[in-house]
DNA sequence: CATGGGATTGACT
DNA sequence: GTCAATCCCATGC
């Protein structure tokens, strides 16, 4: 058989180098990339970097057993409970033992939608996955998937871009309901994309 | 061992 | 705009 054309075939997961690096150039490249879990997927158009020298990150209290995921090997989930009731999803980064990870803040809905419309409850398209506690409800993920590798072995997944895609463009803003480290802008968003979780 | 505080969301005034 | 839900865990006594 020939090979496929690029279109058609299933994008790759990201390897392991794509988050051995410092976490705000991952944030930044993580953007327009296809996170996937069960039969969902969604192209990433919000992210927040946290990184151990700022006091937003968990990962500023050193290594603690909620923040060991943090200090491991890149390329994992770490997924945590957010106010007793949500769970929310990263992206670890730079090398093991930093402390670091990029939040998946909101997604464009893309494969699964009625799954996600029947977790969610029937709503628009624009608010299935347009926050960080939506997305992860919207799309199954739970804490028991917390350091489990987003490279392809692992229930979750985060593929490159799609080729037919051109690079989005970015807008950058400060993070979104911390009250530490506010000044830092290190939130990235799509430009003027409809299904983040707010306007910059 | 008691306490306080969230990387949020949805419902309500 | 305000506010409660809900629970894990880091901190301090």
């Amino acid at each position: 058989m020939s090979a496929e054309p690029a279109s058609l075939r299933p994008a790759a997961p990201l390897p392991h180098s794509f988050y051995d690096r410092p976490v705000l150039d991952v944030a930044r490249d993580l953007v327009g990339c296809v996170v996937a879990h069960g039969g969902t997927s969604g192209v990433i158009v919000e992210t927040e970097a946290y990184h151990h020298s700022e006091p937003a990150c968990h990962a500023y209290v050193g290594l603690t057993a909620r923040t060991s995921t943090l200090f491991g090997p890149p390329g994992r989930a770490y997924v945590y409970r957010s106010y007793g009731i949500h769970a929310l999803f990263n992206a670890v980064c730079e090398p093991a033992g930093v402390g670091a990870a990029v939040l998946i803040r909101a997604l464009e809905p893309r494969d699964g939608v009625e799954s996600m419309r029947a977790r969610r409850g029937l709503e628009p398209l624009e608010q299935l996955c347009s926050g960080p506690g939506k997305l992860t409800q919207a799309l199954g993920i739970e804490l028991d998937e917390n350091d489990t590798p987003l490279t392809g072995a692992g229930p979750v997944t985060i593929a490159e871009r799609p080729a037919a895609w051109r690079a989005p463009a970015l807008v950058a803003g400060p993070r979104i309901g911390i009250t530490k480290a506010v000044e830092l802008p290190w939130r990235f968003c799509v430009r003027g994309s409809r299904h983040v979780s707010r306007p910059v």
